[in-house]
DNA sequence: TCTGGGGTCCTAGGACCC
DNA sequence: TCTGGGGTCCTAGGACCC
């Protein structure tokens, strides 16, 4: 059997931990630079705010219904997932980390426990431990227990947030009830494309031919209709490592000025320089892009973006710096107002893959110098030390009108409690 | 006025090789 | 009329996930 573990409108659910008056109180919190609804608590949820929406169409419902507005805190939803997934991997060490909300347990060696008793423990422990609800489901497949746990938190008075599918019957009936748009693996495009041949449940999906799946599907179609069945066709996967590393971000502001863009790519060159570091690896090519607003009318549109080979491989910031800045000299435009610009590293490998080739120069004083970087920069915070064309705001340089404190990483921001 | 950011995988078709 | 048989690599585009 595998677990599907996910917590509860997740970043709303952090929101929480330290604002305890705000549990039953609506809650939303927002993308980057205020931008777009991301995450709802249920009371959000009832008035209607769809996932996504941008703020500025749904401010009247927020000030009509007194709704929570918080500005997006990776950095304390990062370290809250991190203490989820910590308990979680206590109680069952065969655990993928899917999402930052969600995990896969497979509870193969938990044969002869009861798996309600075992799941109650765990939502018991996650709460008291951290604060966080979350929701069960078991299942035989990992897309079953997908399914197990979307009845969990459809129905949380009869389920209490855990539900287990373990015979033929409950099976069927959790496939009759699934809308198939709702299953995993089925997005709008597949969902529309079912429900023209007039397949609207989980259940008529795997009803229908391998020839068909097959066609219209492929081979991950096919896949999912067997798991989803109750063949296992998916196991836990093992963390690899990314073969892509992107930063990009839109503005708070419109730049005009090649320099202001300069400092935005050397600041996201960096930080991709640095996740490359955080993996492990390096990369041999990199691609940068800058784009005025796609949503304006009256503004000239222009959006450019280049792929560039590197010289050898590195995840030196300064020599990734450079070549992003090589790359965007190339692609600026005067006369436009820019909103977004972003880095991307491909072809990422290990750094022990490293082949030098017979007339680089590649200056090795650079591993030195990034380590001693990234200490420094651990030890005192993200920006102690960085490069001279950055300035002093990073990555941070966006509109965050509603941000809650860091309250578990960041000591100047520790609750106080009054005695 | 205002509209996020980060990933993965699969396939068809074109270009090339012998 | 009729036109081999076997490969590889790359890329764009389309689908999906959170």
């Amino acid at each position: 059997m595998f677990a599907l573990i996910d917590c509860n409108n997740f970043y709303a659910s952090c929101e929480r931990i330290f604002r305890p008056e705000l549990n039953g109180k609506p809650i939303v919190v927002l993308s980057n630079n205020d931008g777009c609804i991301i995450a709802r608590s249920n009371e959000a949820k009832a008035l209607g705010i769809p996932m996504g929406a941008p703020l500025f169409q749904y401010e009247n419902v927020i000030r009509e219904n007194n709704v929570y507005v918080f500005s997006a805190n990776f950095e304390l939803y990062g370290d809250i997932s991190n203490r989820v997934m910590s308990i979680l991997s206590d109680f069952c060490p065969e655990i993928e980390i899917y999402s930052i909300d969600e995990a896969f347990l497979d509870l193969s060696q938990y044969k002869n426990f009861n798996l309600r008793n075992f799941a109650e423990e765990v939502k018991k422990r996650v709460l008291k431990w951290v604060g966080v609800p979350i929701g069960i489901g078991i299942a035989p497949t990992k897309s079953l227990a997908k399914v197990a746990n979307h009845i969990a938190k459809k129905f949380p008075e009869y389920t209490k947030n855990i539900h287990i599918i373990d015979s033929e019957e409950k099976k069927l009936k959790a496939l009759k009830w699934l809308p198939v748009e709702d299953v995993w693996g089925i997005g709008p495009n597949y969902a529309e494309l079912l429900n023209r041949v007039n397949v609207r449940k989980a259940y008529d999906f795997i009803q229908l031919p391998d020839q068909w799946i097959k066609k219209h599907m492929k081979i991950n179609g096919l896949l999912l209709k067997y798991d989803l069945s109750g063949i296992k066709m998916m196991s836990l996967e093992t963390p690899t490592m990314r073969k892509n590393i992107a930063t990009t971000r839109s503005f708070e502001t419109y730049y005009e000025k090649f320099d202001d863009l300069k400092e935005r790519i050397t600041t996201f060159a960096s930080q991709c320089a640095f996740k490359l570091r955080q993996q492990k690896s390096h990369c041999k090519s990199l691609s940068v892009f800058v784009a005025t607003n796609r949503f304006s009318t009256n503004s000239d549109k222009y959006f450019a973006s280049i792929h560039l080979q590197l010289p050898y491989s590195t995840n030196s910031t300064i020599d990734i710096v450079k070549y992003a800045i090589i790359g965007l000299k190339k692609i600026f435009k005067e006369g436009y107002q820019y909103k977004k610009a972003g880095v991307i590293c491909h072809e990422v490998y290990p750094e022990s893959f490293y082949q030098p080739t017979f007339f680089e120069n590649r200056n090795e004083k650079h591993l030195l110098l990034m380590k001693t970087l990234d200490k420094i920069n651990h030890t005192y915070g993200n920006n102690t030390i960085r490069l001279a064309s950055q300035d002093e705001k990073g990555l941070n340089k966006m509109k965050r009108n509603f941000l809650s404190p860091c309250y578990t990483t960041r000591i100047e921001d520790i609750i106080t409690i009054k005695v």
